[in-house]
DNA sequence: TCAGGTGATTCACCAAGGTTAGTGTCGCAG
DNA sequence: CTGCGACACTAACCTTGGTGAATCACCTGA
């Protein structure tokens, strides 16, 4: 277990910082984010459905989520994931009815954050509204860099490709080590956000593994050459926002 | 040619009443924006290209256009239209390069607007900014939406979903008469919007027409059967947010 | 220890959908 | 009138990726 999975607010703290300089008075104004109850949900289990209300901000604090959306008929499609430090929830203060699902798909914690007191705590400080802002927009250009590897890039493609996104926003809060990370979640899951599958998905890592991409056992992916990946993902990481 | 289209603030006006309400004092101060210069650009044309950095916020008059990715072989998904009424870039406080490109399907007509001059309306009326950012979340919504069509629903079922979308989009902005509407755009547009070949796509309109789900010709549209199209589709109207 | 649940993997089969190539129509510029 | 480009539509072919079913390896709780 990486201690890092339970540091709280330092993945968040890490994930702005990489976007715009923060000190140690936004460190502190965030920090009192982390006062509200810790939640825990297990995994395959919901942490909030489609067409509920919601009235809390959550923040991930470890463990993996998603948010996804299903048809009647029992058709599932992840449509984002959210990594430590991810905020869940917060255009709740636009939108009164959530129309996805988010669901737990490993053990998560996360803090439950009142409006009232995240208010507050951006009032005081544009700055870090700009910084959730710019989260949020990244979280809109990753929906349409999604859409493109769906519709677009072949099944190999779309997997290179989400390893190397998964990558880098794993990296940057902190729960990469050197080119490999912790790949918590089952092939279904992968199967799930990518469109395809389950057989199909095994045969494509199979085909990943034979090329020597990447390695992926007991939970571990490691890249073999990131460069090679990321040619093959056709990625471009500019949709990330990763510029101060 | 249907006179709505030359109305100017009226399509975003409707919008975004659609939504709250909104009053002649409101509509005064939308207004303001028409001071801008009307920009035109022709069908098949790009208007902003990835990795540009804008510096203007645009208001679609008339016309369709479309945001778009693309991959360095040529591949290209469409990720959202762009109907009358509609903000291309209210985004550029937060991010300073784009991520994708934006191109007119049509001739489309357009205001350019300062992002002074819409701070300058909006600090009046947070009431507006409120409306605005509404806007930008359903735009958040329909890409989710599309990813769940795209991954899940089969060609037949997207194409159904995607028109009971249109028709509500235009209809929201007055552009739909009865069970009909214009569709001015390419069967080329339809198929990168779907993710599916230019043949795919032919086929399943003409599996619609015979379904009596469709009738398409002269670029109008006409719904046979609204609720049937519906359930095709699997429609839940949720993710367009039209509560008040 | 054993049963049941979860997850990974593989096989054989086949249908959905992509590719290539072609036809026909319309509108327009020269 | 002619040639060209954009667009709709169709046919033949075949690859990609889905389906159903089975096996195996774990892990956990009774």
């Amino acid at each position: 277990m990486p201690t890092l999975t339970s540091a709280g607010i330092e993945p968040l703290f890490r994930l702005l910082g990489r976007y715009m300089m923060l000190d140690e008075s936004d460190r502190r104004a965030l920090s009192t984010l982390e006062t509200g109850p810790v939640c825990h949900a297990e995994a395959r289990t919901d942490i909030a459905r489609e067409g509920e209300n919601p009235t809390v901000i959550r923040l991930l604090i470890s463990g993996w989520a998603c948010r996804y959306k299903d048809l009647p008929d029992g058709r599932r499609q992840i449509v984002g994931f959210f990594l430590p430090g991810d905020f869940c929830d917060l255009n709740i203060y636009i939108l009164s009815e959530l129309d996805h699902s988010i669901g737990a798909l490993t053990a998560v914690r996360y803090f439950e954050i009142q409006p009232q007191q995240f208010q507050e705590v951006v009032d005081q400080r544009p700055h870090l509204l700009r910084a959730l802002l710019w989260h949020e927009m990244v979280s809109a250009g990753i929906q349409r860099e999604w859409l493109l590897s769906i519709g677009q890039r072949s099944p190999l493609e779309r997997l290179a490709h989400l390893f190397v996104e998964l990558y880098y926003r794993l990296k940057a809060v902190g729960l990469a080590t050197g080119l490999s990370f912790d790949l918590p979640i089952t092939q279904n899951h992968l199967a799930e956000a990518n469109g395809l599958s389950l057989v199909h998905l095994n045969r494509t890592l199979q085909e990943m593994r034979r090329e020597g991409l990447i390695e992926l056992s007991d939970r571990q992916l490691r890249i073999g050459d990131l460069e090679r990946l990321k040619r093959v993902a056709m990625f471009n990481n500019n949709y990330l926002h990763f510029n101060r």
